[in-house]
DNA sequence: TTAAACTTTCAGTAATTATTGAAAGTTTAT
DNA sequence: ATAAACTTTCAATAATTACTGAAAGTTTAA
């Protein structure tokens, strides 16, 4: 396999497992592109690589950059703008990671422990209800206290001692 | 709040959260209340609860019966056939995790392992792209890795410990 | 067998989500 | 101040994905 067809086949197959994981193709593979560029793009490289209009780079530009993976950088003597990807998988990694629970992980778990607090009128429905509102709630309290510790910080003795022991 | 006010919000927020996360919103509705239902449902039960077609039900209820969370069961007398979900959730996680992992992450690793190998012709943007699909390649493997072993098999001490000092 | 009770399938349609492209907005150089 | 170079916005449209409903299929009971 030579260069093109494995760039073309990692922007696809990055775009099809973003789709996925509720990302939208266009912003997974302007991610991808930019990931394996050697060098900042700008808007018009993005564009015509990716066979795609101004309006749709420009907003998933921007949705990159509020995810925080993706960078604008001026380049001088050059009037337009470049772009960036995070090299850095870990912090890539940790980057998603932090948005997701920020953005959708949490809110759940509020409405979680919201609707698992109403009283117990002593209905199988109800204590049903509870009980399992309340398994889910600590189900994903933990993942995203995990998830969060894990990705978040530096790795620790015990996050290095389980990698290894995971290995 | 009351019971139903809780119930509908449990049922609309885990359709939400689904939604953002790759999975449709009936699929997880019928999940949600199969998940809080003491007993199983039919399902016209189903249907009428959620407001859906028939056909809308039968195909997400065999969905969910091949994601192994969702279980179709006979009652005696009944002509039937009755439904009922997966009620522990650390084997709700488990069996989520080993189908996501063989359904979307093995796949995408695979590609990833593959064009990773293309031959370095010592140019600049093959030699990122390799660095760079290695680095995703070993990303994606390690987290696919630990996501198998921390959900799969039964706790074992390390991830009980591992749970308590992350409590 | 027959037929009632129930489930599945899938073509057609609806709803949602993504994309375009051009007008409006912004920045920079002169 | 003007205009060229560039970016953003957003209404219109396309593409995708989900849902419906009725016909076909299956199972069960008599």
């Amino acid at each position: 396999m030579e260069f093109k067809e494995a760039k073309d086949k990692f922007i696809n197959t990055w775009g099809a497992f973003g789709t996925l994981w509720g990302i939208n193709k266009a912003m997974a593979q302007i991610h991808a592109l930019l990931f394996i560029s050697p060098d900042p793009l700008s808007m018009e490289d993005i564009m015509e690589e990716l066979d795609i209009s101004r309006g749709n780079a420009s907003m998933n530009l921007r949705a990159l950059m509020e995810w925080g993976i993706v960078y604008k950088i001026g380049v001088t003597g050059e009037r337009k703008e470049f772009f960036t990807s995070e090299k850095d998988v870990t912090e890539l990694s940790r980057q998603i990671a932090k948005e997701r629970s920020r953005r959708e992980l949490q809110p759940t778990i509020r409405v979680l422990k919201e609707i698992s607090n109403i009283t117990d009128d002593g209905t199988a429905k109800t204590k049903e209800f509870i009980k399992q509102t309340k398994a889910m709630y600590d189900l994903a309290d933990t993942a995203d206290t995990m998830m969060n510790r894990i990705v978040n910080q530096e790795q620790n003795w015990i996050t290095k001692t389980l990698v290894k022991l995971f290995k």
